[in-house]
Order: C-alpha cells, then structure tokens, then sequence
DNA sequence: AAAATGCCCAACCGCCTTTGA
DNA sequence: GTCAAAGGCGGTTGGGCATTT
C-alpha cells in the first residue's frame, strides 16, 4: 500500500464533509459560537486536528456518542467522520503498508467464506482497517486472483465475476462456493456441497466421483487457489440423490468443458471446500430443470437465464431474484441440509444470491 | 517537457441494520 | 413500539502520483 496515511484529516473531501454535516444548533447564539470556532478551526492545521482528535480519544474516549464528541473536542467535523477517522487512521497499531501473502491468503479465504463482511475480515487482521481490505480487495487482490486464473480462461472469461458466495450462518455450516468458470453460458450441475467438502477436493476425488469420465489437469498456481480444469469425455449426468432430469439427448459432449476452483485450500484441500462446478453444451436448451443434490431443483431457464443476465455479468441486467421468486424455483431442499443455493441471511429485502 | 491517462486509496455518501433508552 | 445514535456496507469520488503518449 502507498504511504499516504500522513494525509491530514479531510484533506480530500473536507468540504464534502462538512456540507455533510449539519450544525448542532440552529439559534442564533450558537451559530455564532460556531462561526467563531469555525474561524478558530482554519487556524489549526490539518495534522493538528488529528492530533487534536486522537489526544482527546486517547484522554476522555469516545464517550460513546461520536456525534457530540467533535463538539467537545473542539472539532468542527461531524461524528461520522471523526469516527472514521478514528478507525480508519488515528487509533493506534494501525498497520499501513503492503499486505503479506499471508494476509492475503486470509481475506481471500474469508471473502470466499463470508463475502463482503469487511469489518469481520479486518477483525481477523490485527491492525488492518475494513476500508483499508475493501480497498486492497478491490484495487489489488481481485485483479490479482483473476490473473491467476487467466492463463486456464478462454477468450471469454473477463465478463464474468469472479466468484460468488456469502455468510454462513452457524445453523447452516455448508461452505460458500467458489465459483469460476470459463464458459460463455455456464449451465449449472451442481453437486450436493458435501460431495467434496466430506473428501477431499483433490483431483483423485473427482474424477474417482465424478459421473463424467474427466480429463483433470491441477495447475499450480500461486496463491491460495487450488484450480482444477475438468474436461468432459463422456455424458453429463447429474450427481446426487434423485435422478437427473437433464440429460444431453444427442450425447455430443465432448467439447464438454468444465472449469472450477476449490475453496482456498491453505494447503489442507479441506477448508473451503467446493461445492459446484459448470458444463456448457451438456443440457439442452429446452430442460427445463436441473437436480441440485439430493432433490434440490430448480428451474433450469430460469437459473440459467439469471445466471447470464444478472450474475455471469454478460448483460447488465441488474435482476435479483426475490425471496418469493426464488422460493417458486426451489421445489424442494435437500435432506442432508446441504445445498448450493445459499441465502445470504446477513441481506434482507428477500434478495438471494447465487453461491 | 507537457499533457493525457490510469491507478491507488482515503474518505464521503446514502442507505441499511443494530442497539439501547 | 418508537426513536436516535452508532455502526456497517457497497458504491463512489477526487487528489496525488506514476506512467504513457
């Protein structure tokens, strides 16, 4: 990370934050004290309102009430901002600088995990700030995990997100998917998400459990992805319980590809786990549904066609299911309570997202 | 050398949820 | 139940800097 921390308070955006924050008091009396303090404030430097704030941090506390602190502590900021501050710069033990591979390795473990839940990531990385994560994660390590999975992309690959996943509630420990994959169209077979998470996700399991005779090849990539490229030499058919209800009616798959990455494995193949993995060319374009584990269907165009509209990002089409429309896809949930649609419980508004 | 462009990142915005009185 | 404040988040902005043209 670039050393910009000795940026003073506000130095970008101070006048975004102080149209941002209203006064404290509207009668006459007290805009003229606040007029006075204002013309007091131009006078103390940058760097010495950071001062001033962390000294009184550091002498009274927050008190709990960032809105009124700025006030005592002679401040003309908003609460919010004095906060973030605090937070995001001032506190001690602050680390700034570059993140280790190890650090890397953790927020993408955990993004993987929990998704965007910056402030939980940065509770794991003593020192780092969620902002600071949200930034290196969106800036940095993004592209730098995309890098890493290009060289096994075809020309159709940047469209598409990375991967999805989301919260795991502790009532429902399933692991969140890691999704990749190199096709224009993906259509999903997904697998019951302990199909490998109680195996080991090596390439011996899959190919070994596999219901397609696969051609695997295990890149070495740097980082903490293990990727796997699967090709398909024989008929899809769906893994699980119940019995497939897509099937290729002419057979002719064998430019069947599929591509997926297993969790971030940090060397066990145990901890993230993989729950699902994609074919193109393997379902016909008019089946209707596909089996997700045990008896979890879902119906097919309506999947596929989220899948390429609103989640595979290729148009940008912005659509979320609901909860009552997803609730109308899933006819069933599987047995076992493993499944490959996860709600993320941490989002309300009924939205679902893909995992 | 100067202008244009792109990248990084601290910080802001607006909205939402959580918490506590 | 209601309200205010705190806290959290994704998306975004814009200044500073490096690189390219």
């Amino acid at each position: 990370m670039k050393e910009t921390s000795n940026l003073p308070i506000g130095k970008t955006k101070e006048l975004g934050v102080q149209k941002a924050c209203t006064e404290f008091s509207p009668n006459a009396a007290h805009l003229a004290r606040e007029r006075e303090r204002e013309r007091e404030e131009e006078e103390v430097l940058p760097p010495q309102k950071d001062l001033k704030l962390k000294q009184f941090i550091e002498k009274y506390g927050t008190g709990g009430n960032w809105i009124a602190l700025p006030h005592k502590a002679g401040l003309k900021r908003c609460g919010k901002s004095c906060r973030l501050r605090w937070l995001n710069y001032l506190r001690p033990n602050i680390k700034h600088g570059e993140f280790s591979d190890d650090e890397d390795r953790i927020i993408c473990s955990l993004f993987a995990s929990i998704g965007s839940r910056w402030s939980i990531i940065a509770a794991q990385l003593p020192g780092r700030t969620d902002n600071d994560i949200k930034n290196y994660w969106n800036t940095k390590l993004k592209k730098k995990l995309m890098a890493t999975m290009l060289p096994f992309s075809h020309t159709n690959l940047i469209t598409q997100p990375l991967f999805q996943s989301s919260l795991q509630t502790a009532s429902s420990p399933s692991p969140s998917t890691f999704y990749h994959s190199t096709l224009t169209h993906p259509k999903p077979i997904l697998v019951p998400s302990n199909f490998l998470t109680n195996n080991k996700t090596t390439t011996e399991t899959i190919i070994n459990t596999s219901p397609h005779q696969l051609q695997v090849q295990e890149s070495n990539l740097m980082g903490p992805i293990h990727h796997y490229q699967v090709k398909a030499t024989s008929s899809p058919q769906v893994l699980g319980g119940d019995q497939p209800s897509c099937s290729s009616s002419d057979g002719s798959t064998s430019n069947n590809q599929f591509s997926y990455c297993t969790g971030f494995n940090n060397g066990t193949d145990q901890q993230m786990g993989f729950e699902g993995y994609f074919i193109n060319n393997g379902v016909e374009e008019d089946h209707k549904s596909s089996i997700l584990g045990d008896g979890f269907s879902v119906n097919y165009d309506q999947w596929s066609t989220e899948r390429q509209n609103g989640l595979w990002g290729e148009t940008q089409s912005d659509h979320q299911f609901t909860l009552e429309e997803f609730k109308q896809l899933v006819s069933s949930t599987p047995s076992n309570g493993c499944n490959n649609l996860f709600m993320d419980e941490s989002k309300t508004q009924g939205k679902l997202m893909y995992y």
